[in-house]
DNA sequence: ACCGCTATTAGCCATCTGGCTAGGGAGAAA
DNA sequence: TTTCTCCCTAGCCAGATGGCTAATAGCGGT
């Protein structure tokens, strides 16, 4: 938690983002002899996983929303070649289910983009140190988010569901998924419904949508063109 | 288009961005001697606007995705204030509605973040000489977007039905709603559903959802916490 | 020990859904 | 003109949905 003393060896960092904006402004503000050093950069997952064993940095910053291979999933591959990487998750995404696919993937750090510099800096100094420092404004917004349906959270079993219903299983069949009966899926079906106050399941997964219990699955893959 | 001179009067600047890093990086990237200079930076758009009578800026770089009012409503509010502004909008998204969103506010132009330094600069170019630039990713990524689904976008009025369908209306009620018998409605949902390539309308608008055809609302309202 | 929450199963039933087939009219493109 | 697409309407039907009530069981907190 101390300041950057001069004497400490600069944290040596990796920038992963597709915003080279963004990227660009992380390297101006990070490389301003504040303890860190920026020794690699890269706008695709692909690429930081190439370039990782050449720089071994400290700690890597990854965005969670990329083209080609998502922040999760760059994370899932780099730690095959390197588990002990230090990676700290930088989205613009608040919502819960984001943090959670993150922090499941073995995220040191889960950071907002919308975060103040002070504390970018102390969370990836938190990192380093071997925390698992989560952005606040996380915490804030998504217990609100969910309380604020007038209603509760869905248990585990409904979230399993309502993923089930987007996909447009009926009751049957998430049934047979979940190895259970028809009747048990209906009773988490209408336990959804009511904590979603949705009148039926296409305005349930809305609702989960709207609440971030859901993300669209951007299938642009960005082909050939 | 022409590189710039050091001649020519820089092209004055406002930042309007939620990511205190990215308005950073922003600032540092286009006060280097190309031909800007920032004059005004805010983190919301409320704040903008007071601003805007101040500083009188030549273009605003306006991010689309902001806590509070966002940034359309903000585009919308200062061109009741300044309807002479050019604005060019800023996005994480390369989602088509998002695109006429911002460009129906009255956007001069529209970019998405993972542009590279010189698009942007050409983009901001373009605004400041009354041009409409729009991010070429977002025309190349939306058109497949909608073509990879194995179809077509959907016609206006199955839009208007998805939207209905969204908020849970039974075919019977989207017929009274639009005017039109149940089986009508029936006959657009089930055009919906092949062009989706969805089992049920559950689908379609989860569907929906990923191809940006729909966008959640978020009801996070930020409350006081 | 009792209570509350979650997960499980079950039956009944009015209503809704989606697939099928089969029309007609209006405007735009070839 | 012909053809195409979109929009509108219609009936039939098997299957799915969601509301209702009712019961059993494990787990954690008081």
């Amino acid at each position: 938690m101390g300041p950057p003393k001069a004497s400490t060896p600069p944290i040596r960092l990796m920038l992963v983002d597709d915003h080279a904006v963004m990227r660009a402004g992380l390297a101006n503000l990070l490389g301003s002899g504040l303890g860190f050093e920026v020794v690699a950069q890269s706008d695709d997952g692909e690429t930081a996983i190439r370039l990782w064993p050449k720089f071994k940095p400290d700690v890597c910053l990854l965005d969670m929303t990329m083209h080609g291979i998502d922040g999760v999933e760059t994370l899932s591959r780099l730690r095959k070649v390197a588990p002990a990487a230090r990676v700290l998750m930088l989205t613009s995404s608040d919502s819960a289910e984001d943090m959670a696919r993150a922090m499941k993937a073995g995220a040191n750090g889960y950071v907002t983009k919308n975060v103040q510099h002070k504390e970018l800096f102390d969370a990836i100094r938190e990192v380093h140190a071997g925390g698992r420092p989560v952005s606040s404004s996380t915490i804030i917004e998504s217990r609100p988010t969910t309380a604020e349906t007038g209603g509760s959270p869905l248990t585990p079993r409904e979230i399993e569901v309502v993923a089930l219903m987007r996909e447009g299983f009926t009751n049957q069949e998430i049934g047979r998924l979940l190895g259970i009966s028809t009747h048990t899926a209906k009773a988490h079906v209408a336990g959804v419904l009511e904590k979603l106050n949705a009148s039926d399941r296409t305005q349930a997964v809305a609702r989960a949508f709207d609440l971030g219990l859901l993300k669209a699955a951007h299938l642009q893959g960005r082909p050939k063109i």
